[in-house]
DNA sequence: TCTGGGGTCCTAGGACCC
DNA sequence: TCTGGGGTCCTAGGACCC
């Protein structure tokens, strides 16, 4: 058996922990730049607010129920999932953590327990623990797994847990299950098979194995295995090292200056070294992208962007800083208004073991320390203490009107140092 | 006027090899 | 004039996820 722990609206529980007087009202949590509601309480839910609704065109809706909202706080969220985490390798022999909010357990194994009052006790520790409200469903696959953790949302009475293992049960449950509301099946997938025919996640579970192979690949089996209770999708306690990491953001207004732009993309470099760093790793080639605004249609579109391989990986954040500084050189076109921006690090490995070069061999061990030195500086002074003069002074151009205060952890400092 | 950010895996096709 | 048959590795793009 597994299980899947999935923290109910997690963002906004993470805000009411410290605002219990939202209890019960509508709340919504805004992703960057105040841009789009991510999301929702229970209440907002019911009001019709979307996932992804961008704030503009549900203004409204929040004006007339006076809906509370919350720019996005990371930091926040950030501790509060590291606080779930240690309730969960506390109840549990082994974790996959899965995302910022859910993670699956391995049960198997666990002799003749009883999974569903196990399912419960946890939503309930978890609670009282950390504050957070938490559904934990468990199944015969992961698939299932996410479904009797969402069966504890819409049925209070579950109290947080539910246990699905009876194929008649799962029968009854896939025969009313939306065909889109199937972990695995995506906004592609779910209008094709809707249009044959194909409307829940029974009627996909019916279909031959060969057909789903031809029409959706190997994935699309994995999740018809995983319905008819064939564990395909493994169980890895895998690290948290990425395979590629990313910095973006979309700016509050077009930036047209390339100094300006450049100060911002040095930024995300910074961002984009320190996280290497910060899980042991180096990276072999660097992207770079700056783009117009999508969404102003009839206008000219720019997607400017840039690989480049580094003949010698790295994690410092002065050589990817300058890399990403001549690789927007190129890709930079006057004139034209950039809404967002970001840098990719991928062929990403862990440090110890890679080749030094025998001409460089100095150069990296210089950086290596003095970039220790500067991420234990940020450790103790903020994250802003220390930074590479390109990145300039001003903060990243976004809007966040409505962001809650620090309450466990700390705002980054103002820099003390720029190299 | 205003529209997020950060990941994973799979697949097809090209470069390159013997 | 005729011009093989396999491999592997890498990358870009698509689909999916929260």
């Amino acid at each position: 058996m597994f299980a899947l722990a999935d923290c109910n609206n997690f963002f906004v529980s993470c805000e009411r922990v410290f605002r219990p007087d939202l209890e019960g009202r509508p709340v919504v949590v805004l992703s960057h730049n105040d841009g789009c509601a991510i999301a929702r309480s229970n209440e907002a839910k019911a009001l019709g607010i979307k996932m992804g609704d961008p704030l503009f065109k549900i203004r409204d809706v929040v004006e007339r129920h006076d809906v509370t909202v919350f720019s996005t706080n990371m930091s926040l969220y950030a501790d509060f999932s590291r606080r779930v985490r240690a309730v969960l390798r506390d109840s549990a022999p082994c974790i996959e953590v899965y995302s910022i909010d859910e993670a699956f357990l391995d049960l198997r194994g666990v002799d003749n327990p009883d999974f569903d009052g196990f399912a419960k006790a946890l939503s309930k520790r978890c609670r009282r623990l950390t504050g957070i409200p938490m559904s934990v469903g468990v199944a015969p696959t992961k698939t299932l797994a996410k479904i009797a953790a969402e069966l504890c949302k819409s049925y209070p009475k579950l109290a947080g847990g539910c246990f699905m293992y009876r194929p008649q049960d799962i029968e009854k449950v896939l025969r009313r299950w939306p065909i889109e509301d199937v972990w695995g099946i995506g906004r592609r997938s779910a209008p094709r098979l809707k249009a044959m025919g194909i409307k829940s996640a029974y009627d996909f579970r019916s279909l031959k194995e060969d057909y789903v192979r031809r029409m959706m690949g190997i994935t699309g089996v994995r999740t018809w295995q995983e319905l008819h209770g064939i564990p395909a999708i493994g169980f890895e306690a895998k690290s948290d090292a990425k395979q590629s990491i990313c910095n973006s953001r979309s700016f509050s207004t077009e930036i047209y200056d390339f100094g300006e732009l450049m100060e911002q993309v040095a930024k995300f470099a910074s961002m984009t070294a320190e996280k290497l760093r910060s899980q042991g790793s180096v990276c072999s080639s660097l992207t770079v992208f700056a783009a117009t605004n999508r969404f102003h249609e009839g206008e000219v579109q720019q997607y400017g962007h840039i690989c480049v391989p580094l003949s010698e990986p790295t994690d410092s954040t002065i050589d990817i800083v300058r890399i990403v500084r001549e690789a927007l050189r190129e890709i930079y076109v006057r004139g034209t208004g950039y809404k967002k921006a970001g840098v990719i690090a991928s062929g990403i490995m862990p440090r110890e073991g890679i080749a030094v070069s025998m001409f460089d061999g100095e150069h990296q061990d210089r950086h290596r320390r003095l970039m220790s030195a500067i991420d234990d500086i940020r450790r103790r002074a903020g994250d802003g203490s220390v930074i590479v003069a390109s990145e300039g002074l001003a903060e990243v151009k976004a809007n966040s009107a409505h962001r809650s205060p620090a309450y466990t952890t700390r705002w980054s400092d103002l820099p003390i140092v720029s190299l």
